[in-house]
RNA sequence: CGGGGCGUAGCGCAGCCAGGUAGCGCACUUGUAUGGGGUACAAGUGGUCGGAGGUUCAAAUCCUCUCGCCCCGACCA
């Protein structure tokens, strides 16, 4: 490809409307542009970037047995009405009406799809497992988008969906499909971790994120680096602490002026915020919810969200905690029971005497006890892990970290096939429902974290793997000899299967290096009066400082062991 | 959906407070010189100042509404 026809040019400046190191440098190298708020365009460059990155997981997908195929964007609504999730996934789900009326809907993901296509399929044990993918894109109406590809609204996405027999062969594969991610990732030069995490709104019994390490992503990770443990924060756990207390006094009023935060009290009253029991107020579901925690601790919504078997849980405004009769920043969970619903995360019994509101403006109870002196409705784990804390295997000190969620993979088990009918005859002439796996990769995020992870000051460093070519073949100069050169170099490298940008453009030598330093190419070569004195051509690879000379003859016998390596 | 910010040439910005017929840098075009890290000089092209309405003799500037974009939060398969 020659620069001077490229479609799609670099950028001295940064756009202003990019904040992540990867949105900048994706626009300034002319990979990408946006269209609308997380709708973006793939120029040539960007594209050429993207088809690598599917080609690798193509290959690694057909390694573990899936087969590709493709399932459409738009889809009929009662699809996503038969399985629940119409209502579940609310406006992130976009509709629109053919001109039949007929309600459609853009694919946020091919559960219903795939299920309703496996149910026509299949009918017997026999036909059991098979694995299919596809590459395709998907458009999730985010509320809020961010950091360019990071997380756009419509995206390429690979998604995979295994179907067995049972729950004991999906345990089987799944470790496969597990390994084959680690390979992805590794062979896009991207370091990622697999971390525990929560299933949502896929539902299902396990899932693994897979998270590229950046202090920009999106998620919360908690790591062990002694034994390994990694889980998103959502549904970390940690190591309890199950002390016993000091003997229990008998409960005092105290008056405590002007003190509603945690801190406030504890302050006042000379203790840490360990000895004291916060309130919390959701509304889960419609029905307000009374949280306790200990005063140390922050609630983790996802894991109270399931501890209440709730898809729908937010914060109380003030107004629905006044009408429930509850004094803000002096709530109290005794004599709650019956009135409202109270949750307790599993941190009030570690301790004893605690500080509690008295429910009554100005005033706090001292030495709050549980069971003593209050009754909770539901009681659990619920606080969120944090920094530090020790590690639930090993007692090691857990770290929390931030990352960008590349794959995610889950046992759905027989979900999707049972609210939609999709089975099979066993052996025995039983009618079973199929149980399933499915695995997502985000395309478009992996490519930017390849370029969080590989830049440096100067521009992207892809990794030969991924790159848009191999070769940038810089031309300096127009004297006869020099252009003849450099065209008989592109001309004989492409004859040899190199994938060669070529800068023929009239532009100074500084514009030419910079551009190729911001594209990114792994190996730079520059013809010019400079080079042909030396004896041929400079080569320099994008990752190293130093630049050597090979002659023309030399630089063709080298080749196929540079490029060799991309894989 | 809540909070904050920004829309003026392809990109980055000034001008707005104190209304008076729109500017800078880069990019782009042409020419000359230069030719190994964003080269120099000269001459040019390009904007109904996001949109609509209002105030005014006069609106990029003041007022109202609206659309778009970014960031934080809520949300997140």
């Amino acid at each position: 490809m020659r620069l001077s026809n490229l479609f799609g040019s670099t950028l001295r400046e940064i756009p202003a409307e990019a904040q992540m190191t990867s949105h900048q440098l994706l626009l300034r190298a002319g990979m990408i542009r946006q269209v609308a708020t997380g709708i973006y365009a793939y120029l040539p460059l960007g594209w050429r970037v993207l088809h690598k990155i599917e080609d690798i997981l193509r290959d690694e997908m057909n390694a573990v047995g899936g087969q590709e195929m493709r399932m459409p964007s738009a889809q009929p609504a009662e699809l996503w009405q038969e399985t629940g999730r119409y209502s579940e996934a609310g406006p992130v789900l976009a509709s629109f009406r053919d001109r039949a009326q007929r309600e459609l809907v853009l694919g946020i993901t091919h559960e219903e799809v795939v299920t309703y296509l496996a149910r026509r399929e299949i009918h017997s044990y026999r036909q059991l497992p098979f694995v299919v993918y596809q590459i395709q894109t998907k458009f999730r109406d985010e509320p809020r988008s961010r950091g360019g590809l990071i997380r756009a609204r419509e995206f390429t996405m690979k998604d995979a969906y295994s179907f067995h027999v049972d729950q004991a062969d999906l345990d089987g594969y799944y470790p496969r499909m597990y390994r084959a991610y680690e390979s992805s990732f590794r062979r896009c030069g991207v370091e990622a971790v697999a971390v525990e995490a929560n299933p949502g709104l896929m539902g299902g019994a396990a899932s693994h994120e897979f998270m590229a390490l950046n202090d920009g992503g999106e998620d919360t990770l908690i790591l062990c680096d002694q034994c390994g443990y990694a889980a998103n924060a959502e549904s970390a756990v940690t190591r309890r602490e199950e002390k016993p207390g000091d003997s229990e006094r008998p409960l005092e009023e105290v008056a405590t002026p002007g003190t509603t935060t945690i801190e406030d009290v504890a302050s006042f009253l000379g203790i840490t915020p360990r000895q004291t029991l916060k309130a919390i107020f959701y509304v889960a579901e419609g029905k307000l919810a009374f949280v306790v925690i200990r005063g140390d601790l922050e609630v983790n919504e996802t894991k109270l969200a399931s501890l209440l078997k709730v898809s729908d849980l937010r914060l109380a405004e003030q107004q629905e905690v006044e009408e429930a009769g509850i004094v803000a920043g002096y709530a109290s969970p005794i004599d709650q029971a019956g009135k409202v619903k109270v949750v307790a995360d599993e941190s009030v019994n570690w301790g004893s005497n605690f500080v509690a509101g008295a429910n009554k403006a100005g005033y706090h109870l001292c030495n709050v006890n549980h069971p003593r002196d209050f009754e909770v409705d539901v009681l659990g784990d619920i606080a969120a892990v944090q920094d530090g804390d020790p590690c639930l295997r090993c007692g090691g000190r857990l770290q929390a970290a931030r990352g960008i969620e590349l794959g995610h993979i889950f046992k759905l088990g027989t979900r999707y096939s049972e609210l939609m009918g999709a089975t099979f005859l066993d052996k025995a002439g039983q009618t079973r429902p199929l149980v399933m796996g499915c695995y997502g990769i985000g395309i478009g995020r992996l490519m930017a974290a390849v370029v969080e992870q590989c830049h440096d000051d100067h521009g992207i460093v892809w990794p030969l793997s991924v790159a848009p070519y191999h070769f940038h073949l810089i031309v300096l100069g127009d004297e006869a000899k020099i252009v003849d050169t450099a065209e008989s170099l592109y001309h004989s490298l492409q004859s040899k299967g190199c994938e060669i940008l070529y800068d023929d453009r009239n532009e100074s030598a500084g514009v030419k290096f910079n551009d190729a330093d911001l594209i990114g190419i792994p190996f730079r070569l520059t013809v010019g009066s400079r080079s042909l004195r030396a004896g041929g051509v400079e080569i320099k690879r994008r990752d190293a400082e130093e630049d050597e000379i090979v002659s023309l003859q030399g630089l063709e016998e080298k080749v196929p062991a540079l490029v060799s390596r991309s894989t």
